[in-house]
DNA sequence: TGGTTCGTACCTCCATCGTGGTATTTCACA
DNA sequence: TGTGAAATACCACGATGGAGGTACGAACCA
């Protein structure tokens, strides 16, 4: 980043989406001081061309279909020594989304509805080593933290894959019987998992456990 | 429809993503048989724009940050007559869109992420009166529907207003004595609500109409 | 005036949930 | 080879939730 080349600097897009892909690729090539080095649709190949194309300046989707997610996909690349500015594109506003990006080394944050020239601009912004975050979520994020000072964390990554799956049903809306009768297991076993997956994640009940789980978007392993 | 003009069809975008607006234009621009008519970054602009330009194909964002969504955008133009072809261009794979968006008059549901020689095909049948859906969606339509043949469809408005704050209360994950405090009132009161309310929305327990509640942003009154 | 809806409150009864244990098997890892 | 984590299963008990009922006052509307 120390290196970053405000002037001429290439740009490659990781997003599973064509026509946004076309989009951005066009607002680039009509911009004097950018150029599009490339283009992947999965985290993997994203990550392959980081690699082989040393860009100045990577934009990420957080949200893909198929393979790696946005998340993953930024932290193999820091893992792997990548120093290009790396500024995750979504269209998710969720606090969440926002907070694990830029811990795992994102540079900026913005969201894809952001005008082009404004957008045009961040990019500029981040090559000279600012962070750049859409408006409206630097505020958002403090508020998030200063609404729930020293509140509980709480991790999925904490729970085993039994309690995930388990956590899934909850966000479904089953019963003990249910989730038992889905899993094949005795409900006392899904009252253990249950009883272990509430005090990880600091739960008082299956209700709080089932509308988090929903917001995290959880999903079966 | 029945006029829909397959050689040089005009075509309207409303999107509020500048960026993928400017992808499917480029796109539109260089096919030769489809013209870009305009475009809208909202619903509105975006009924008035059909009005004024009459297009041949309209695709549409379904959810759209400010101002009337999809759906309501959609609705708008079939009770006002219009009589191009409407389809609806979104990320969102869930029955639920899929569905209102086929019954508010759409004539065909494509996912973002289509491939962009897709996506003309899509079009080009679209103009021949066909009705198109990403691969996929008319399986999963069908699946969902035979999952839960004349399933409930549950409105929130028939809730009255003190059912709709406990319908809030509960996807805050509140327990009965919780919301009783919260509300001020006996909990038997509370009981009483949500017996109510399970009833209304047919949920079998708590759990599932927090659920919902949450799928469907429901707010305090 | 009478009928209806809504919000409130109380009651009982039974199912479900949450918490506290203990115990066994399997599997990975040191 | 032992150790620990994970998943399974069972028991018991108290708390919570859900279904059924009745009742009363306020507001509204015909």
């Amino acid at each position: 980043m120390q290196n970053a080349l405000p002037e001429n600097a290439s740009v490659l897009v990781i997003d599973d989406h064509p026509l946004f892909r076309k989009g951005v690729l066009e607002l680039l090539a009509s911009t004097p001081h950018l150029k599009p080095a490339g283009e992947a649709d999965t985290g993997e190949k994203g990550v392959e061309l980081a690699h082989r194309l040393q860009p100045d300046l990577i934009l990420l989707d957080l949200h893909m279909r198929s393979g790696q997610d946005g998340i993953a996909t930024l932290r193999k690349m820091r893992a792997e020594g990548i120093e290009a500015r790396i500024i995750v594109l979504t269209v998710s506003d969720a606090p969440r989304d926002l907070v694990d990006a830029m811990r795992s080394g994102a540079d900026g944050y913005l969201l894809k509805d952001t005008d082009p020239e404004l957008m045009l601009h961040y990019l500029q912004e981040s090559l000279y080593g600012k962070t750049v975050l859409s408006e409206g979520l630097a505020q958002m994020l403090v508020s998030t933290l200063s609404q729930d000072p020293g509140g509980p964390i709480r991790q999925l990554a904490d729970l085993t894959d039994r309690e995930t799956t388990i956590l899934y049903c909850l966000s479904q809306g089953l019963s003990n019987k249910m989730i038992a009768r889905e899993l094949d297991i005795m409900e006392s076993t899904v009252k253990v998992h249950i009883r272990n997956l509430l005090k990880k994640l600091k739960f008082h009940s299956r209700v709080e456990a089932a509308v988090w789980a929903v917001s995290q978007g959880v999903s079966s392993r």
